[in-house]
DNA sequence: GTGCTGTTGAGAACGATTGTCAATTTCGCC
DNA sequence: GGCGAAATTGACAATCGTTCTCAACAGCAC
């Protein structure tokens, strides 16, 4: 893109950072701040939605929309797509060099420019299964 | 799934099916209310969401999240993917045996189970990256 | 027609996100 | 080390899409 992305290193921006890292799964903005808040940090959650949204723009985060809520996690910085659990959050980065060239593929014979894609897989991890499997046997 | 849906013929959830068919772009329930009340219908916003998330639980209906709004569209009952212009909204359907084969291997090689899956590409149609080209010429 | 029950519409309520703005902080520069 | 312009912050209000509430209403079986 044009980039025209001042941005200047703060407390806060290391912070949130630094707690996006801490989990593996993906987390919303309010969890997050949650979290943070919890850390006895004192960011706001207004900062919190544009240091996310900062992190994603630089390509130091992942966001996809679930339930309403965007939902951000640290993420390897090479193209990516993920396999998430439903139940816990779980996720696993996927690479598909197949899927990547199918949907450019795709989009060209349709006559289609800048395409972007939303590749997510979603289940229950085996953990999960099992649990769910015990709790349905009473 | 668990078919527990009890459901009951009006003229609003036939009011709204037909707007939805008589367009071929993903929708919001928003736009697609004003429609309805713009050709007279009386129907309530809360009514459209309503019969829009019957319809999609029903199969009729293909809904997905854009821009933090969800779109609906009447679609074709099996089970496919869209590439849809992010600028005027036009939509193709596509169906990709690799596509889902892969996912559905991927879930399993990672001992997730239930797996389901998003898979969308965004572009510029050709009209619309045309269009736009003129307009960055002045 | 009568009755039971699903459905409707208006408006309030809600939760996630974004905007506002004065106070604070960063950072290049002297 | 101190200055000053410009970016950033945090508390709060505002906005947006969507869902809830509830009394009035309309399918449908008898
Ligand atoms: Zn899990
Ligand atoms: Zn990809
Ligand atoms: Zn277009
Ligand atoms: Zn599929």
């Amino acid at each position: 893109m044009t980039d025209t992305t001042p941005r200047r290193s703060t407390k806060q921006r290391e912070a949130v950072r630094e707690a996006l890292s801490a989990s593996d799964e993906f987390v919303s903005a309010q969890a997050l701040h949650q979290a943070l808040r919890q850390d006895g940090s004192t960011v706001g959650l207004a900062t919190v939605y544009r240091a996310l949204a900062a992190l994603a723009a630089d390509g130091e985060a992942d966001a996809l929309q679930a339930g309403g809520e965007v939902l951000y996690r640290a993420c390897t910085p090479t193209h990516h797509h993920h396999l998430i659990c439903r139940s816990c959050g779980r996720t696993v980065e996927l690479e598909a060099a197949a899927v990547e060239q199918w949907a450019g593929r795709v989009a060209a014979a349709h006559g289609f420019v800048e395409p972007e894609h939303v590749v997510d897989i979603f289940g229950l991890c085996a953990e999960c299964a099992a649990r769910r499997a015990a709790d349905d046997a009473r």
